[in-house]
DNA sequence: TTAAAATGTCCCACAATTTACCACCGACTA
DNA sequence: TAGTCGGTGGTAAATTGTGGGACATTTTAA
């Protein structure tokens, strides 16, 4: 690991098939914007690095997707036949919040207010990335969130994770 | 690039292969107008930007489909056979409110009273845009709908989008 | 049948917000 | 030590959004 920036861990770069992977912290400015961090960016295809999709998380938090990966999601729900009630529920909820967003010329990514409003995001906030997304948190909620789920975590390893070491 | 209207620049489409996206926010004035989103403006390929069908949607809400979307849909249903009498009824069902509204040259789109009533639409509107279609909520009931189903979020996520993970 | 009221349409000008851009600072690297 | 990259803050300009005035059309009531 490596240390750049004032407190930014930037881990090496990892190959494109795992995805993405880090975390980092993050200070908003008085406008809602912050640095999008260049350990992730690197992460990302060049084609992907301009523009997200931002929207709601599935818990307390916003998720941004790379474009390319939004697309791929956005794909698969066209296909939903929305004369169904749950799919255009699922659809609904999903694209709570949904907003293109992108980077401006000095690598900024911008919040709304109403989306900052809406998990509770204050000046300092924590970018989780995992697989094809960046998950973005209040600092002090991700920590509560960690702390308050920490107890499972080896009950929750062994039921997410038990079975797959039976396979190898 | 085509610049139109009074200065509205009309932006390539965004995302023509799978439809619209975004949430976005809106007031109606005393007159029940609102202005149609610049965000979603450039969503819609340049034919589709004047004029649109208005009805009733299948929950609490009004939709709004472009007219190229609604002629999509009219021509899937002249194709029924209304000599049965679930189809008739369907169809009447699936016409309510139908009315043809199109953009005042400031870009606004005005909702007659009747509309508002029949969804108790007032001043906060939200406009959920997703697939083919644009619906109108009132902002409250949008949030409480919301709110009453996030629950069976994580579910409806796994049931409707589990299938079509196995596709990879 | 006509007048008055209500509703709907169109367009203008200004206000507010957003976005793009610029200039700088500080740290690490070569 | 100079150059590059990462990071911060602010300003100016373009775009988006708001309210209201004036007119047309439809409906209601007398």
């Amino acid at each position: 690991m490596v240390k750049s920036g004032r407190n930014l861990l930037i881990l090496p770069i990892i190959n494109a098939m795992t995805g993405l992977v880090g975390e980092f912290e993050v200070k908003l400015d008085a406008k809602g914007r912050f640095l999008f961090p260049s350990g992730l960016r690197k992460q990302l295809s060049p084609a992907a690095q301009e523009n997200f999709m931002l929207n709601k998380g599935f818990e307390e938090c916003l998720t941004l997707y790379p474009m390319n990966e939004w697309e791929k999601i956005s794909e698969k729900l066209s296909k939903m036949n929305l004369f169904k009630p749950k799919n255009r529920m699922f659809y609904r909820l999903f694209h709570q919040g949904a907003k293109q967003v992108s980077l401006d010329n000095v690598g900024r990514i911008h919040i709304p207010v109403a989306h900052m409003e809406r998990v509770g995001l204050e000046k300092d906030a924590m970018l989780i990335a995992y697989n094809d997304r960046v998950e973005i948190w209040d600092k002090s909620s991700y920590f509560e969130m960690i702390e308050g789920n920490m107890a499972d975590f080896a009950d929750l390893a062994d039921e997410v994770m038990g079975d797959l070491n039976d396979d190898e």
